[in-house]
DNA sequence: GGTAGTGGTGACCAGGTGGTCACTTTGTGT
DNA sequence: ACACAAAGTGACCACCTGGTCACCACTACC
């Protein structure tokens, strides 16, 4: 067994703590390359010698933290999945909710997240982006498959069309919870209340549309016929 | 007057073009810190000294092709805003495809304009987004009021949400014409015939929302009465 | 006291960065 | 042929980067 990392694992927890977060800000406000490793240990008042020697790299450092981050990413979809109760649109709602808190109580992994997607040259980006990709991709199917055999969602959309929108639809939403600049007109990061309202609008959008009376013609043959 | 950057100006066009494609290139591929002026240089085989005579700074060069792009950026919005023709989903989704085309067109620009949206610490950065932001915002605004008054709309819904609707779903359909990650299951970008089929089904969707026919109830009373 | 193993240190390194400037080359008008 | 200006050059600078390593301080066991 090679004893990587074992420096670092017998360190006092709190030390360890510390360490771990004030590595997550640096990569969460600067980004991979532009975050500096000088920085960090100026900030946590130890030599640099230590890091180096704790995780080997830059790049060790990361994907350290890296590990310990994606499980807890994908535990509020897990506890969605779990719960079947209401239909598509209030699972949908409640997906929502569950993601704003995360992006609420974890602001610093979403960010690092957000900078991976659109930032190339993150180490395992690659491997880090597909896996979230399908584990989401994934949850979805579920979720409109069920809907699809229940008659929850229109016959004539194609499933993996429907999935490819919710997943639009649902990200740009949690964006929206952490970008300032997407948050049109005020530019600021919406309050508790403000996004309640909004994911209940945006659950409603999913389900109807935003079609008005002149487009529901087709529906009222159905009800003739 | 100042005479700044008379030097760049009075130099060949072609030369110009050369020197501000590969800017482009360069700060499209690295975002703008992990870019590189001694390779810009190197690639196009000048001396370094020349282009700070140019643009004075990095910031300088990179100001210059921002002023450049941004008109061209909105270019497309323009024509569609004058084009009147067609209901409001049907005006979005020539919106989309216009939008396509410019990323096709454009690529090294969309892709700047990601990273700049996803980045911190770009000079002008929250000029040049509120500046966007301004302009799509107002636009959509535009098409939404028109449609709300011809009955295009449902009338339950807040116009403003409408409009945040709008630009997730199809700001997002336009990340997806360029970045391949959005992509899911195929993770890549997807060819002009994809596109095509794709912003129709945006459309769609965004005029009828996902729901089945057990959530048109409502809308079968309507019928009744 | 001796010694082995631990975590901790910071001067130092090679390499890359944006930026400078004294200098040379080129073009043009007379 | 000469002068003058504009365009072009690349060695050089200070600074920062990730990374190294010989050395130090502390504890524990004998």
């Amino acid at each position: 067994m090679e004893s990587r990392n074992q420096t670092f694992e017998n360190l006092p927890g709190d030390k360890r703590e510390r360490v771990l977060a004030e590595a997550t800000r640096e990569f969460a406000e600067h980004g991979y390359h532009q975050a500096s490793v000088n920085r960090m240990v100026q900030r946590l008042g130890i030599a640099k010698g230590s890091l180096f020697k704790y995780f080997g790299s830059k790049q060790g450092i990361f994907e350290y933290l890296f590990g310990q981050t994606v499980a807890e990413f994908k535990k509020p979809l897990k506890a969605i999945r779990d719960d079947a109760s209401g239909d598509l649109f209030e699972r949908i709602e409640r997906t929502l909710l569950a993601g704003a808190d995360f992006v609420a109580t974890h602001p610093l992994v979403y960010s690092i997240y957000l900078k991976m997607v659109y930032q190339e040259g993150f180490p395992m980006r690659d491997t880090f982006l597909s896996e979230i990709r399908r584990a989401s991709d994934k949850f979805l199917r579920t979720l409109v498959a069920n809907a699809a055999e229940s008659g929850q969602l229109r016959p004539d959309i194609d499933p993996d069309m429907a999935v490819l929108h919710l997943d639009a639809v649902m990200d740009r939403f949690l964006q929206s919870c952490a970008v300032a600049a997407l948050n049109p007109g005020v530019a600021t990061i919406p309050d508790r209340a403000t996004i309640r309202a909004r994911a209940r609008g945006v659950a409603d959008f999913l389900r109807h549309g935003l079609g008005g009376p002149l487009h529901q013609q087709s529906k009222e043959i159905q009800c003739k016929s």
